[in-house]
DNA sequence: AATGCGGGGTA
DNA sequence: TACCCAGCATT
């Protein structure tokens, strides 16, 4: 005997725990479904309630809505962000009235999906709630149960795996009872399979889903891809004194590092060396970079790359703390001796670039 | 094939 | 704070 299919497991599951009360459930019309599925783009449910209520009292009808001003409409949407998707609705529902008449092309899915702001998957859910038609549906609801039940790995932001989650969602949507389907799999993904806590225990697809046998249900779908960490590079004087002492200047309060203890640094050689000029004349700068050290935030890649410049001891040399970086906060200085390390708080690759110089 | 759009809810 | 939300249009 065949076994029951997703479809028929879930249709059981929204008959009797299924959402049946939103506003746009009611008397589901296509511009009713249309408007609220403009609405749900992106937004939440429980956002969109109150919009949606006053939306409907102020444009029962399309009608109504075309003959608004952009205006008005853009008034209540107000709060709602995404602008773009209240012009679009505007400017629809006055193509849907010069060119359809103010009905939708429900039996063509392309035409649909060339009237703005309708895409692939509000195509399908105007087409599948307001006309019971099969359409597939791929929002972010359809998305995350599509990902645990067969376990499919990948950031559906990528074409191709956003390919793949069609295909499936595809292969699980039934050949009748579209509205109620697509109404179905929305609830499951709302309800139950959300981000984060899902009760597969209530689920009435667990005993097939891949996701939970394989215990990844909490680490799909796949998050979008951290991008690649930017590397900044910077320049940093390493000043000898009587082959004895280094200069360290303490970092402002702010920014990496804050408050610590750390070489002079600088966006540019010139900018270093500009710097080095006018602050001890008598220094000699290297010519040869040290060997750059490299060094991981959590936000970009830092490459230290150091300069070593010489100090011969001069008698009344301010010895004091110093300022320097005139557009900047106050910034003390030190001489540092790395032989007798001193109580000051250095960065590890800053402690790990001095450690490998040879005063 | 990647980005911008936006405000709110949530852990 | 970071992530996510009934995605689409644009580049």
């Amino acid at each position: 005997m065949k076994h029951e299919s997703f479809a028929e497991r879930l249709l059981s599951w929204y008959q009797h725990q299924g959402r049946k009360n939103l506003p746009w459930q009611q008397n589901p019309t296509p511009y009713r479904v249309w408007v609220s599925e403009i609405m749900l783009q992106q937004t939440q449910v429980a956002t969109v309630i109150d919009y949606y209520q006053r939306f409907m009292q102020s444009f029962p009808d399309i009608f109504t809505l075309a003959s608004a001003s952009q205006e008005q409409v853009l008034h209540h949407w107000a709060g709602l962000g995404y602008y773009s998707r209240a012009r679009n609705l505007h400017r629809c529902a006055q193509i849907l009235v010069q060119e359809y008449q103010g009905h939708f092309p429900l039996q063509d899915q392309k035409a649909m999906e060339a009237l703005p702001g309708i895409g692939p998957s509000t195509a399908a859910a105007i087409i599948a709630l307001s006309s019971d038609q099969r359409a597939v549906i791929l929002d972010g609801n359809v998305k995350r149960v599509v990902a645990r039940y067969f376990a499919l790995e990948g950031w559906p932001g990528k074409t191709a795996i956003n390919r793949l989650f069609w295909k499936k969602a595809d292969e699980l949507t039934p050949a009748t009872r579209a509205a109620d389907y697509t109404q179905a799999i929305m609830d499951l993904g709302a309800t139950l399979c959300t981000p984060r806590q899902p009760q597969c225990s209530q689920c009435p697809v667990k005993d097939h889903c891949k996701g939970l046998l394989q215990d990844k249900v909490s680490q799909l779908p796949s998050p979008k891809p951290k991008k690649a960490l930017p590397t900044q590079e910077r320049h940093f004087l390493v000043l000898n004194k009587n082959s004895k002492e280094l200069l360290l200047q303490q970092r402002p309060q702010d920014g990496i590092w804050g408050g610590l203890w750390c070489l002079p640094d600088f966006t540019t050689r010139e900018e270093l060396e500009a710097w080095l000029t006018q602050t001890y004349p008598q220094a000699r700068l290297e010519h040869q970079g040290l060997e750059p050290v490299k060094h991981v935030f959590s936000h970009y890649r830092l490459l230290i790359r150091p300069w070593q410049a010489h100090l011969a001891d001069i008698s009344g040399i301010q010895e004091e703390a110093q300022t320097y970086s005139p557009s900047m906060a106050p910034t003390t200085s030190l001489w540092y001796n790395p032989r007798q390390p001193a109580n000051v708080g250095l960065p590890a690759p800053i402690k790990k670039l001095l450690e490998g110089i040879q005063l």
